[in-house]
DNA sequence: GCGACAG
DNA sequence: ATCTTGTCGC
């Protein structure tokens, strides 16, 4: 599996290689009781897709959100069965099938997908966003709440909303020592007590600049990007049911 | 043996 | 990830 990793790395594009407006993107409003921004001039907001999963018994839920601005385009999801265990490092093994799964069921497609975990931030440079990524050859990021590895190049702590510090590679990883595998950013903040900062990181066709961007522009209020949030909220929901 | 570890 | 009530504070 660890080969595996690897060889996915290296198919992997790290750099920007889509069609996303991010000025658009940008305009877009998350607000989720905001429709104002969506025809706004220069375009609609391009289509992001959040996933997610939530786990049963011997089961897990992977849902899939794809927002267009505050707008809810679809949503979908599906029920799968487990039969790899969570190992760090492994985590697409385990997640990756089921979420494969889900996209089956999805008539959207779009224009770039946010995976919660990391992407280049691995120490085989492929977490489940790239693996996602490739094996759907969508553009995609990873948004992880903990850091796997790699180190940030600064303090992450007292970081202002918007900031961003950037993650490089460690002795544990593939990548060569230096790179800029991802970001810490602080999508939400307050002055009294400190949140923590959300790890992101390429997955696919997304640079680890751009992928800095998407995320803060896709800040609905809270501290994961929008499509993440609705996307955990929409899974938490489908497993309610099976409960 | 020690350390480190997404969801 | 998940098990879980109240509770302190913007």
């Amino acid at each position: 599996m660890e080969a595996l990793q690897r060889d996915i790395a290296t198919t992997a594009r790290f750099e920007d290689a889509f069609d996303v407006d991010l000025a658009a993107l940008d305009r877009a409003d998350f607000a989720p009781d905001d429709q104002t921004t969506l025809d706004g001039p220069g375009g609609d907001p391009p289509l992001v897709a959040g996933v997610d999963q939530a786990f049963l018994d011997e089961r897990v839920v992977s849902a899939i959100v794809v927002l267009r601005g505050a707008e809810v385009v679809e949503r979908t999801h599906a029920v799968s069965p487990l039969t790899f265990p969570y190992v760090p490092g492994l985590l697409s093994f385990r997640e990756g099938g089921p979420i494969l799964d889900a996209f089956e069921t999805l008539d959207a497609d779009p224009d770039v997908a946010l995976f919660d975990g990391s992407g280049r931030i691995h120490f085989r440079q492929a977490g489940l966003a790239t693996h996602m990524g490739l094996a759907l050859d969508v553009p995609a990021l990873g948004v992880a709440k903990r850091l796997l590895c790699g180190t940030p190049v600064a303090d992450t702590d007292r970081l202002d909303a918007g900031d961003s510090v950037a993650i490089e590679s460690d002795d544990r990883m593939d990548a060569p020592p230096g790179t800029v595998v991802g970001h810490a950013v602080q999508t939400r903040q307050f002055d009294s007590y400190r949140i923590n900062p959300v790890y992101v990181s390429p997955g696919h066709r997304v640079s680890a600049a751009t992928a800095r961007d998407v995320v803060l522009a896709c800040r609905g209020g809270y501290k994961l990007p929008e499509p993440t949030r609705v996307a955990d909220a929409y899974a938490d929901e489908v497993k309610a049911d099976y409960s």
